[in-house]
RNA sequence: GGGCGUUUAGCUCAGCAGGUUAGAGCACUGCCCUUACAAGGCAGCGGUCGAGGGUUCGAGUCCCUCAGCGCCCACCA
């Protein structure tokens, strides 16, 4: 039997530089340190001054991460480790985005359910192994319990994609839009909404989906491009002379209430106050005038029905017209007939039939009884469709709760104004929503895996819903679900009986869960003290096509509910294109997967081509940018190497602390690296990560390539001890800071760096300051010194690269010509110009123009 | 139709308050195994800064006009 040799106790590694250091294995490793240390925990005993917090946007997770999440989240970690490492306690939750229709469309399609929220919940069900075909049927709260249990499994898989990333998110405070506590802070501002009035319910014309057989927002809509065609059609005028209109949509005929045109259209004053008669259905409607009306448009006077678009709305509230509808919620013209409208053999030739086939039919029928005049037209037009549609929308009059933002638009307005936007100019895009809003917002969906709206309606004794008696629950009881729950003062027996009571069957739109983020992030409803100490939160990072329904949603919310804006500042994130210069879809963004691109380059190295990106500035997608990234991190890992390796090489008793910064070019470097932290300071505080990175990468990389080999020698000891000490003290001075620098963009390489000589993690160090490099540098540094002996040793490298030399032939002897002050600069530094260039012998000779003779000894 | 952004080397982009011969990286060319680094280093080639006007001693940088590209918004019969 083999000895159980009882595990030595892990031994503390030595603090060393290792001997060939690498970016292998360093995601795991500090992955899983992080995690055991806690690093990026929240503490939530800080006060709301010490506290950064960030409104994160929860992913949708009935997809995959792409290169553009990649992105953008990068950007905002960088500002999360930015103002954790300035002392800020760092709120910085994870949500997760499953509530609304993509994942219901999974679910359906997965386990082959659909949902019926007239059945009741059954708690031992289980879904079929095989989808079956039709669907199986089942309650709205089991129907809810296969979308989660389906997206646990993509929440996992991103969670594992933003630790691989290196995102600082405390992992222990995540939360999803469909959870119990999302529900209840939703139904709870709800409630509030209504007691506050500014949610109401009317039955009013709206867009409508016909596939996804819901209502549809303004927010949620997008022009296509279609081809459609004019149609020039007849109408009998009041005299018997036609009147002649065009329309895209003859199949809308027998929904025609009026015909309009421009009040000053000569053309058409006479025809005023009289009456036309609809062609194939003889139906008489008024002639009336309506601004809206274009004389330069079609024949100049136009049909109106309920509905075919929204002028259509406009009109038809304006002048008071009755409903003549005839679109069903299936996208098919309804089996009978509107009022006015015979259910003679006219309607039997459409009823029934979907947009398309009617419409070819109306124009057969208009050709064959003579009304259709000329031949169709053909026009691009612009549709409007649901963003995530196939049909085009029609608009149909249904019942919804709005919340109401037309009354208070100039007091958003002023929101807008009061938040800082990162870049500024993507305020104009929220102000020009805000102005374009032609109706209150729309947040009931007759759908299923959403929010439901936690009320219940009596039931008149004749069995109707009596919508002016709604049921609230205590908010105690939130959430709810009235498809199964039981309102206060009724048992299950009522339900749907004549005298009981009916559950409100719609659910709550997505974004209407979603504008209440800080809420949720901030456990409103569970932690009132949590919710003290974070809101109203410090930044929402999002991206610019969703500042139309995210973010102005949020900030209707918090307005509402709050009297405050949500956040101080918004840092708007652009997107990444395809060398295309398009948008990268996700279709092309799948050949290259955030998870292949992280093994390929490595986080680091992806974290620096996406921090490249500018605020708000849409960034093409660059793999060459990685390949820059990966080698940044390499040169980090051995140009510490030799600063720490010089470190061990001395005497134990040499104290860091204690040495001084006595030699001028090192004394230049240091003010010149305080310069460079002012300005990273200054753009990360503006939210410009971007120019925090280059500016940095650009001192880093003069550091290494000019002063690195300027002191190299010197640091050696070749100019004695003081000058050795000079220069470790000043290196290890410089290397600090750069570390903390970089650990924003870099932090996996710069946390292994760190640990090689510090203790603890740099992403809990201090930010640097000025002040800790002008200190040692003194009073009297002059950056002149190392700019002078760069260019000089640059002069001199020049020479033996053009001779073909090595970089180690030897100079005999070089002359410089210059002015008397950089002259003066170079004479304290010429000991290293000296050194790095293998000159023997440096003259300088003072010049109005600058240039440098050199010698080789060999040539 | 209204508005915003953008147009700088072959490619991707800096150039923040106007000031000496316009910068970086990639790509390309040449040289160099130099004791942190050859998945490296050093150096070089390459641009009349979208077009045209204007302000200024001086404009890539400010103003006007126009064009291309992209986006946002709009009551597109």
């Amino acid at each position: 039997m083999p000895s159980t040799s009882i595990p030595e106790k892990q031994a503390i590694p030595e603090k060393q530089v290792p001997e060939k250091p690498g970016l292998e294995g360093l995601e795991q490793k500090w992955g899983d340190r992080w995690e055991a240390d806690g690093t990026y925990r929240f503490d939530r005993s800080k006060s709301r001054a010490e506290i950064y917090s960030i409104d994160t946007p929860p992913p949708t997770v009935s997809g995959s991460l792409h290169v553009g999440h990649v992105f953008s989240y990068t950007h905002t970690d960088t500002v999360a480790r930015f103002h954790r490492m300035r002392g800020r306690e760092v709120f910085y939750p994870m949500g997760w985005d499953d509530n609304g229709l993509p994942t219901e469309r999974r679910v359906q399609n997965f386990f082959g359910v659909r949902c019926d929220p007239a059945l009741p919940y059954d708690p031992g069900f289980t879904p079929p192994a095989k989808p079956p075909s039709p669907p199986v049927a089942v309650s709205r709260p089991n129907f809810v319990e296969l979308c989660i249990r389906l997206t646990l499994d993509d929440e996992k898989t991103f969670e594992d994609l933003w630790r691989r990333l290196g995102l600082s998110v405390d992992w222990d405070m995540t939360y999803t839009t469909i959870g119990p506590e999302a529900q209840r802070a939703s139904q709870r501002g709800f409630l509030h909404l209504l007691a506050g009035g500014h949610a109401y319910q009317a039955v009013a014309p709206t867009l409508w989906d016909v596939d996804f057989q819901t209502a549809i927002a303004q927010a949620e809509l997008e022009d296509r491009e279609l081809t459609g065609a004019y149609h020039r059609i007849g109408f009998g005028g009041p005299d018997g002379t036609p009147i002649e209109i065009d329309t895209t949509r003859p199949e809308l005929l027998p929904a025609c209430v009026a015909l309009v045109a421009h009040p000053d259209d000569e053309r058409f004053k006479p025809l005023f106050g009289s009456e036309a008669t609809t062609p194939l259905f003889g139906v008489r409607v008024p002639i009336l005038a309506h601004r809206l009306a274009e004389p330069d448009k079609g024949t100049g006077i136009a049909m109106i029905c309920t509905f075919g678009d929204v002028t259509d709305v406009i009109w038809w509230r304006e002048l008071k017209l009755p409903v003549r509808s005839i679109v069903g919620p299936d996208g098919r013209i309804q089996a009978e007939p509107p009022e006015g409208v015979s259910p003679g053999p006219m309607w039997h030739e459409v009823t029934g039939k979907k947009m398309e086939p009617a419409r070819a039919r109306t124009v057969e029928l208009l050709r064959e009884s003579g009304d259709l005049i000329g031949e169709p037209r053909p026009v691009k037009h612009a549709v409007k469709f649901f963003e995530k549609g196939n049909k085009p929308l029609e608009i149909l009059t249904s019942r919804q709760w709005f919340v109401r933002t037309l009354n208070h638009q100039s007091r958003l307005l002023e929101r807008g104004k009061t938040l800082r936007w990162h870049p500024p100019y993507m305020r104009g895009r929220f102000e020009s929503w805000v102005n374009g809003l032609n109706s209150d917002w729309l947040i009931s969906r007759q759908r299923f895996f959403g929010v439901p709206f936690p009320l219940w309606y009596r039931l008149g004794d004749d069995g109707s819903v009596l919508y002016d008696q709604a049921l609230l629950p205590d908010e105690s009881r939130l959430p709810v679900d009235p498809s199964t729950d039981v309102p206060d003062g009724f048992t299950a027996e009522g339900r749907d009986r004549p005298g009981g009571f009916t559950g409100e069957p719609d659910v709550m739109d997505t974004w209407a869960t979603s504008s209440l983020t800080p809420q949720i992030a901030g456990r409103w409803a569970d932690d009132p003290d949590l919710f003290s100490r974070v809101f109203p939160m410090d930044v929402r990072p999002q991206a610019h096509e969703i500042i139309r329904t995210w973010l102005f949603s949020t900030v209707v919310r918090s307005d509402l509910e709050h009297d405050s804006l949500p956040w101080a500042d918004a840092a708007i994130s652009g997107w990444v294109l395809d060398p295309d210069r398009k948008k990268m879809s996700k279709s092309k963004g799948n050949a290259l997967t955030p998870i292949g691109l992280l093994d390929q380059h490595g986080a680091d190295a992806v974290r620096y081509w996406a921090a490249s990106g500018r605020p708000g500035v849409d960034t093409a997608f660059d793999e060459g940018q990685m390949k820059v990234g990966r080698r940044l991190a390499i040169k980090v890992l051995n140009a510490s190497k030799f600063v720490l390796s010089r470190l061990s090489d001395r005497p134990a008793t040499a104290d860091e602390d204690e040495g001084g910064v006595t030699t001028p070019l090192d004394q230049a470097m240091l003010v010149g690296l305080a310069a460079l932290i002012e300005e990273a300071t200054n753009a990360f505080e503006g939210y410009d990560y971007a120019r925090a990175l280059e500016r940095t990468e650009s001192f880093f990389w003069g550091f290494c390539d000019d002063y690195l080999e300027l002191v190299k020698g010197r640091a050696y000891g070749n100019q004695g001890d003081e000058g050795a000490a000079s220069a470790n003290r000043a290196l290890t001075l410089a290397l600090s800071s750069l570390l903390r620098l970089f650990a924003p963009f870099l932090p996996f390489v710069t946390e292994e760096v760190w640990s090689w000589w510090q203790d603890g993690t740099v992403h809990r160090a201090a930010w640097p300051v000025p002040s800790e490099l002008r200190g040692p540098a003194g009073p009297d540094a002059d950056p002149l010194v190392l700019e002078v002996a760069a260019v000089v040793l640059g002069e001199v490298r020049k020479a033996k690269t053009i001779a073909k030399a090595s970089m180690r032939a030897e100079v005999s002897r070089a002359v410089v010509r210059d002015t008397a002050p950089r002259l003066a600069a170079l004479a304290t530094g010429a000991g290293d110009v000296c050194d790095a260039g293998r000159i023997a012998e440096l003259v300088t000779e003072e010049a109005d123009i600058f240039s440098v003779e050199v010698v080789l000894a060999s040539a």
